[in-house]
Order: C-alpha cells, then structure tokens, then sequence
DNA sequence: ATCATAATTTAGGCAAGACTAAATTATGAT
DNA sequence: ATCATAATTTAGTCTTGCCTAAATTATGAT
C-alpha cells in the first residue's frame, strides 16, 4: 500500500521530528499540544503512521513516537520545504523573519521538487533559514553542529548567536529589538539562579539586558573561545 | 453560515467561471469532464454551492449552473493567483511555458493576498500571464478585449496573436514550435472549409504552416487593420 | 505498596468530498 | 407525438481526519 503523504501527515511527521530531536520522543500530549489536535485523535494518527507501508514511526502505547528512517526522510522534505520557503521569502520578496512562518507552512506542502530546486538555486543553495536554522541538504540529511542555549551561558563567557527557535511572531519582533538574531554577539554578565534571568551585552551595545529563560532557551549559541575582530561574524 | 472556501470549492468556481465564458452555462457533464469527478458528486457539489450562504452558484435542475456575484468574485481571486503565479514562475524562476500550469495549480489555493500583493509588485503588476491571459485586477475585475479565435482568420487578413488557451504542456510546446505564441504576427493565406485547415505565415517566416482547427480554437487574436513596422509589439 | 491524578487509548460520531448503481428527466430523430 | 438515448439526479457508501465521552493505564506522593 504505497502511502499518501497528506497535509495532515506531513505535519504529524515535522511536529515529531522536531519533538524527538528536543525530548528525545514524542508523546501524544506533546504532539496533541503542539499541533493543536485533541489527544485521541493524535492516538489514531500514530496508529495509522505506524501501521502503514511502509512505516513511519515506531510507536509502543503510551510511550510516545520515533520516527522510522522513511519517517525521517519525510520529515526532513518537509522541513527542507519549509526552510527554503522561509529564506526565500525574506530575501527574494522582502518579507521580515516575524511573518514568514504561517506562509510557509501552508507552501511547504504544495511545491514540487522542481521549485525546490529552482529556489535553493536562485538563493545560492543556502545552509541556513533567515532564524539561522539549518537547512536539511538536497539529499535529506540533516547537518550537525555544536550548540547550546543561551539560558546556559555563564559569565563572563562570550558566544555568538547561531539561530533562534520560535515561530512566534511576537517574540521574533522582541528578539529583534534586543539585537538577539542570528551573528548577534552576546557577553553574559549576570547570571540569577533565583529567576534565572541572564544579563548580557549585546553586539557592541555597552548597556546589558535582563532576560528570562522564556526567551533564552529560544536562542542557541556557539561560545567564542578566542577574541574576534571587531564586526567579524561567522558565515 | 461563512462560507470556507475549500481547496475543492475554489477548483469547482474556477472551472465555472471558465466554462461561463466560452459556453454561457457550465453543466454538470461538462463539469465533470473538466475536473475529472464523476458527474454525480459534481451534481452534489453544486447543489451545496448553490445553497450555501452566500450562494455561489444559481443552479437550476437539468440546466446547468453560472455564477452569483459572490461566486464570479472568488473564481476571480484564484484565476488572479493562478495567473500571476504563472507569470512569476516564468519571469523569475526560469519556468517554461508549457510547465507552469500544475504548479500553479496547487499554489493558488495556499497564497495569502500578501504573498499575491508582493509577486504582483515584483513583476510591475503584469496585466498577462506567458499565454498571454490576462490576469484580473486586484480589485477583482477581470480585463476585457475584443479577441477572435485563430480558427475564424480568413485570406488575406492578418493578425497578431493575443493569447493561448492550453493547459497541455504537449500542445504548448508544439505552439512554441510553430511561432504560434502570444505578440506572433500570423497572416492567413489559405483555408479549406472541408477539413477545417487554415494556411498561416507566421512571424516573419515565408514559409506557411498548415493547422487544423484543434490547434487554432485554442489560439486568440486581434486583427491587424494597418501595416505595423517591422518588428513593432503591442506591449 | 497504594491511590489519586495525569496521560493515553478506545468507542462512537460527524463533515467533506469523493464513488457506484439505480432512477429520473430531457432531447432529438423519426 | 413517441421513444431510444443521453444527461442528470438520487440514494447509499467509503475514506480521511477530526471530535467528545468514557475507559484504561501509568506515575508519583505518601
């Protein structure tokens, strides 16, 4: 039975891959949450994923969901999709990175594999989405790198800004009007362990912030372990 | 009751509106045809269409179904996207002409109105598409013009092709092949009532083709009533 | 170890939009 | 005007993907 990837499967499979990649599995209440699904009907979703051929998750009752290897390899178009979409959108028609995302999720599910092609082309064949998330590659791996959250950075070290993981558009727009996007510099200075806000300088601004872990677990950092040139950023 | 216009909703309108204007009425075989449903459940859909609030379609049994106003404008909202988006993908994704029409196709449906806004922009707000439709405004008006099919060009007149009406990508590329495509100077040497054929010089080539009436009802013009200069365009 | 609570699954239903088969209505040739 | 045929509609079914309510299973605090 050759399987039909659907809108609604398509958005099973990038709400596990995501979860799986965070928790390490997926489980009905979070997939239910994220999604905005009620509970049982996740259950049956998850059922028919994983009794359908070929399979694409495993699942074992009330222990949450992983995805097969077919599983992932969807999961990854769809984010591929969804990423190309993103950074097309903001650099070819001028969209900000806060409003890119409802667009893209509905266009993730319709294009070919041509548009595909011809966007990542047209761009460059970028690694990275205007969030500074990576780009699953044409062959649907999804590359690796070394981060960390900003909630974990501790005075006095310093790190760069590798990417931010929120859709919403509320906090895209704070986050930009604190200087926290992607190659944005930060100093921790403070740390709170009481309400475990961080105080950081940002960029070159002499003046820290106070944030919470509301926002800094949505920001994941690479440390700088030996002094940049002024303005230098990584690629 | 507000109305949501599905995916199947838009498709069904889209496919009226078309059949409105070459036929007057869009019955339920010829429905059915166009959209590869079967003619039962087209009978049920514009049963449904007809009493929805607001009503989209007039319907009267055995006759056939047009348009309400309501219903002319969202047909009109999809051809709009539909054709800008085929523009776009030509003028600045490298598409051809002739595989425009499925991407397009699934597109329209998901574009948000400032997905549609932004393309119409980055084109200069284009009145036609690479067939040479022209593309309704984006208050919802559809542009008129005085056009002839191709097929009613007798010796000797002349005439300069407007647009093409095919989806298939075969007969697209054969138009291509013969210089029959929209700003193409045809001039009308020979018809034979029997078969239906017509004798055309094409462009600027002295050497006339010889097509049957399949290819030229698909083909509009305007006639040419003064010598234009060599090489002159309408825009 | 027990038990209240939280998480999950099962059961039953609904709406959209398609299908086939059968019944009905229109039409055109004689 | 009649009747065969074509067009259309009605009736009943199916699948997808969601829902709510009820039942079951797991978990963590005591």
């Amino acid at each position: 039975m050759e399987q039909t990837l659907t809108t609604s499967i398509q958005d099973y499979l990038k709400a596990i891959y995501d979860l799986v990649e965070n928790d390490g599995t997926a489980s009905t209440t979070a997939l239910s949450t994220r999604l905005g699904i009620a509970p049982a009907s996740v259950t049956g979703m998850i059922q028919k994923l994983a009794t359908s051929t070929p399979a694409l998750v495993v699942y074992r009752k009330h222990q949450g969901v992983t995805l097969t290897p077919e599983g992932e390899r969807a999961a990854l178009e769809v984010i591929r999709h969804h990423r190309l979409i993103e950074t097309y959108l903001v650099t070819m028609l001028g969209y900000s990175w806060d409003t890119v995302h409802d667009e893209a999720d509905r266009l993730e599910h319709v294009i070919s594999e041509d548009f595909e092609a011809r966007i990542a082309a047209a761009l460059g064949h970028p690694v990275r989405d205007p969030h500074g998330e990576l780009i699953p590659t044409a062959e649907l791996t999804m590359p690796t790198e070394a981060d960390m959250p900003l909630s974990a950075l501790r005075p006095p070290l310093k790190a760069q800004i590798l990417r931010v993981r929120a859709d919403d558009s509320g906090l895209l727009r704070h986050l930009e009007s604190l200087g926290l996007v992607p190659g944005a510099v930060v100093e921790a200075v403070g740390y709170s362990p009481f309400d475990q806000n961080s105080s950081l300088r940002v960029g070159g601004n002499p003046n820290p912030i106070t944030v919470g872990v509301a926002i800094t677990q949505h920001i994941f950092i690479e440390s700088i372990h030996q002094e940049l040139a002024p303005n230098e950023q990584r690629k």
